[in-house]
This record gives C-alpha cells, structure tokens and sequence, in this order.
DNA sequence: TAGTGTGAATTTCTTCACAGCG
DNA sequence: CGCTGTGAAGAAATTCACACTA
C-alpha cells in the first residue's frame, strides 16, 4: 500500500540523492548511511531518512542503504528509466548554450531540435541540433516525440512559445525567460530567472552590509 | 521599531514583483491592487499583502500600491540602489552565454571577468569580459571590487573555485555546476542545476504518465 | 550495536477572513 | 465602498527523539 503522494520538497531533492549515489558507486561504495548521504548531499539526516522513507523501505538497520538498489530506486521514481526528448524555443545565447551541453544528453535529456525566428539559423544544425521555423514547432514536436519544452526566447515571445508546446502536447516545460507563464495544470512548469538569483544574492549582500554598517542585532 | 527578518520565501518574490513593477511603470501605469499584482506575478493576492507588509507599509487602503513608490522600496530592499559586479569562474558553454547575456548589465550585474584554464582563452576578451588565469582571481577580484561570484567550471573544479572566491571575501555565490557546495555561513549560496531541474520535470512526466495507464486514484 | 523508519513536536509558509482606514 | 494590513487558522516542511530490527 504505497501511499503515493511524495511531497515537492522531497521531489526537488531526490536529484540531488541520486547525482550523489551515482558518485558513490563510481567509486565502488557498496552501502551509505543516511548521514553520509546527508553530507554528500548538503541537508541532514533526518530529512535524508524521510525523504527516502517516501520511496519505500530500501534501507536496512545497523547497517544503511544499499547504494545500487537505492540508486534503481531513485532512477526509476524519478522517471529515468525513460530517456525524455527535449527541444528549445529560442536558439540565442541561453538555448545554444543549453543546446551544447553534453550533461543534457548524458543524463537522459537528448536536445532533439531547436527553433527561432532568425532566418541565418532556420535550417542549419548546430551541434548535431537541427533549428526550425517555430511554426514547424507542432510538427516537430510529433516527430520527435518531444517530452520538455525549454523556453529560452526573450520573454516578450516567452507565452506564446508556451502555448504552441502545451497545444502541441507538451506537458513539461522549463523556462528561462524572465516572465511569469501561465499553463493548463496539467502541465508541470519550472523557472529558472538568473536576473532573479543575482537579486536574491544581492537582498543578502544589501542585508549584511547594511549589518555591519549599522552594527549586530540586539541579544535577546 | 521594523523587526526585519524578511522571510526566505518573500525575498525570493521580491523580485519577480520588481520586475512587474517596472513593466507596469514603463506602461505608465500609476496604481496597482494586490489582485492585479497577484495575477501579474502569478501568485494570489493575499500572498503580495503579506509579503509587501514586510517592506512596511506602502500602500493606501481603498486604492492601493504607488507603483513608483512601490519600486523604489523594493529596490532598495534588494540593494539595488548599488551596483554589484560578477566575476565567472568556467569559461565553457554556460560560462559564456552568462558573459555575453545584456540582461545582467542592465540590471545593475555587470560581468567584469572571467577564469578559466584554457591558455587560448586567458588573455582575451569576449564581448568586454577580460578571461585571466584562475591564479589571478584573488587579485582581480579585488581590482574590480567584485560582489558576487559565479561558478560555471565543471563539478569537479567547483568547490576550489568556491574555496578561492571566499578567500578573496566573495560573499554571495551563484553554483551553476552540477556538485553541492559547501561554503561558510555567512556567504549566500544560490545553487541552479539544469539537469535537477530536467529530472524534476521527468518525476512529474512520469507519475502523470504513470496515473494515464493505471487509472485515477480512489476516491474518498 | 548502529542506523533505519516514523510518530510527535516545531517551525515555516500559505491562506483565510475581517477590522479598519482612505 | 474598496482594498490594505494583519491576526488567526491551516497546511507543508523540517527537525526531534526513540522504538525497533537486521
């Protein structure tokens, strides 16, 4: 009776469970404990525990996890028993970078096309990538059988580019443009704003340097 | 008497609600609702009232926020009153595509170096980001007065690269490369890890298609 | 005995709902 | 009247702490 629902905040960490448990058995490294994989990882235990507990029992007490079969696990929760074809709007310095990327491919995550406005690149290919006209982009992405869509068009094109992948039956998107998309919530749709980072980083530089200025807190 | 700690969660809106403001503003729009808001950055409008209360109060009941004024608190906030220069470490695809991205100048995050290890790069400049030797780093950061680091070398060479920004008391890092970090407490660390964020995608992918063959879930 | 798996306690984040002000 | 600002309720995530077992 697996109770399925696992929490998105465990979602978003079992990546990281299984890079570490990759290493580990790169390095011949049979069995973990839940504190070194904590270590590894960069969280505690407890959540390590909890996390996994959420996948089933695969650990055994005195003793840990065994790392092969909790890395089968993982891959196989995490959906990586499929490989997911991946295509990208937008073909600037984001998407070719995205589109040269070996990681991408190596991991399960093949970049099969590309698309952009730009008549220079229509029609070539580019590391192995070929880039389209975006209004080939629903016929493309039957062909290819394309499972996430990456938007990586300046955000005045980003909702558009969204709709054609989620009309042509896209259901995991992944944007880099800096806007905020709205998507049927049948579709997953992450963002990643590298504007937004730097400005976080900057609201705690701003927050300690102030600090400092100003002097420490008061104690309790 | 404004008792601070903003909560991790609300920074890390701040500046998505920033960007709508500018948008808003460069539309001349004066006013904006929490609702209006809420929709532009696709979250629900009690959650804009209660993370702009943290800023203090700034808006008037009945009408709503000044967008001008609203954006220049915000700003202020984030230390956007400052400029912060970046300095990237890892002069490959990603490395690059962020030295060659207008968006960070623009945004008050100019690049104003780059490392790598490669002897054909050391010594040029790609679109005005001079490229020195890893060797030079605690002096060039020093020189250009850099705020915020970020890593775009391979897993491997990360955590040194880490290590040589703090020792040059770098305090915010932006971790591009697929490795956890460790860094003391009193440096901000911002991971983006575009492979974790596929294989979240892939989770998602998979549990749908998953429910798809094997029926929806009981009721009750 | 060492380390998992998990209820319970705690903290953090979100949402509700409404008093109060312009 | 309309909309903010915020206590209070609720939900989610984290952490504690320990019973249990290989």
């Amino acid at each position: 009776m697996t109770a399925r629902p696992i929490p998105e905040a465990t979602v978003a960490r079992l990546p990281v469970y299984l890079r570490v448990l990759v290493d580990l058995a790169g390095d011949g490294v049979e069995t973990v404990s839940s504190e070194e994989l904590a270590e590894l990882a960069g969280v505690n235990a407890a959540k390590v525990r909890k996390d996994l507990s959420h996948l089933g029992s695969y650990g055994t007490r005195g003793v840990g996890y065994d790392v092969a079969r909790l890395r089968l696990q993982m891959s196989r929760a995490l959906g990586l028993v499929h490989t997911w074809p991946v295509v990208i709007a937008g073909f600037g310095n984001i998407g070719r970078a995205l589109a040269k990327h070996e990681g991408f491919r190596e991991r399960g995550f093949p970049v099969v096309a590309a698309f952009d406005v730009d008549p220079d690149l229509v029609g070539s290919t580019v590391e192995g990538v070929p880039v389209h006209h975006p209004d080939e982009l629903t016929a493309v992405v039957a062909e290819t059988g394309a499972a996430i869509g990456v938007i990586a068009t300046p955000a005045a094109a980003a909702q558009q580019a969204a709709d054609q992948f989620v009309a042509a039956g896209v259901r995991a998107l992944l944007n880099f443009a800096p806007t905020v998309l709205t998507v049927p919530p049948e579709v997953s749709l992450r963002a990643v704003d590298l504007v937004v980072e730097l400005q976080i980083l900057g609201f705690h530089l701003a927050q300690t340097s102030e600090g400092a200025r100003r002097g420490r807190r008061s104690a309790s």
